[in-house]
DNA sequence: AAATAAAAGACAATGTATTGACATAAAATT
DNA sequence: AATTTTATGTCAATACATTGTCTTTTATTT
């Protein structure tokens, strides 16, 4: 009942696959594309947190919290809300996260000055000092898990994991509509 | 001193660059591109785990682990350890998994008729009833993300998530060889 | 056969991630 | 100006993920 096998389709894409290496018994339609896909990323997420705290020594959230914090232009800090957007993790996700930063002295949080609302995060010295410490280990990382990429093929990979990014996205915008009618 | 702005390659990579729609400004070196990618996916790993909740109702393990044990071939289960390595997952981690969809009589465990120490992990009818009347959900889930894509593209971008996956693991490989020699 | 080593998986502690709830401050409405 | 609504960040409860530890069983060595 879940597997249709024939779908019609003209063979070029049959061939596109084959070309790719896919084993033709996997082939079967494009939900069962789809589906591998999904698959692969959870897979290599998986993966990715892994060998990051393992050659890094940090866990993904944090790498990411102090590659963006070291970024040029964000000295002074960058707003807690900004920083949740640039990571697309929650607010009570990122505030667990700085905590433990923040008890390291990696990071410190100091009063928004145009918004007694917010705050603005950024690096100690000691958490700046730390992440440059990282680099060399970082880049070999890097440069490990790009090993048998050309320069050409990573900048594809990018390409689709952008536009890939952009879709996912765009998904919950449709269910908005409906929050806006509560009574006449 | 972290930003090398000219490294002397050829302008094909450049042109290559800006075929793919990336933002002049942006181009620096491959250490660049490199940790652009490894944060997209970081990123997408991040939208991926939030739509996939708010879609289909699940995580995204236990979206895998119960796609995993539908499998055809797998009605009679599959033993715990497979099922780490097919998943990514720690045996820890899938033990709470598991316990939770216990919990919920989705899956179930029973000894392994060959190997005392063992378990296989199998869906229950509940479990099975419940995955297959998500479906409809999850195709359309798939088909949501993968709006703009082409079929080819996305075999594409399958392509080089395996590659990538493949470079990603065999990197902690290289540290185990002193594993082996204690003493003379 | 007895001792040792290794594999399987369960338990505990901590870090990461989600939702729900709350307090405060800013923005919008009246 | 006073009220209502929204935005920002924090706390709490639960789920997911990692490392370390332990018990039981199997495999290996002697």
């Amino acid at each position: 009942m879940t597997s249709l096998i024939a779908t019609g389709r003209p063979d070029s894409r049959l061939a596109a696959l084959l070309d790719k290496g896919v084993p033709s018994m996997a082939i079967q339609d494009d939900k069962s594309v789809a589906n591998r896909l999904f698959f692969r990323l959870f897979q290599a997420s998986n993966i990715l947190q892994k060998q990051t705290v393992g050659q890094v020594g940090l866990s993904t959230v944090q790498w990411a919290v102090l590659g963006a914090l070291s970024r040029k232009g964000y000295e002074d800090g960058i707003s807690f809300n900004q920083l949740t957007e640039y990571l697309i993790v929650s607010r009570q996700n990122l505030d667990g996260v700085l905590k433990r930063l923040e008890r390291d002295d990696h990071v410190k949080r100091i009063p928004h000055p145009d918004d007694k609302r917010a705050r603005l995060i950024l690096l100690t010295d000691k958490g700046r000092a730390f992440w440059e410490s990282l680099q060399p280990k970082i880049h070999e990382f890097y440069a490990q898990g790009l090993a048998n990429f050309t320069f050409d093929e990573t900048v594809s990979l990018l390409h689709y994991l952008n536009k890939f990014q952009k879709d996912l996205e765009a998904i919950a915008m449709q269910e908005a509509p409906n929050a806006e009618r509560e009574e006449s």
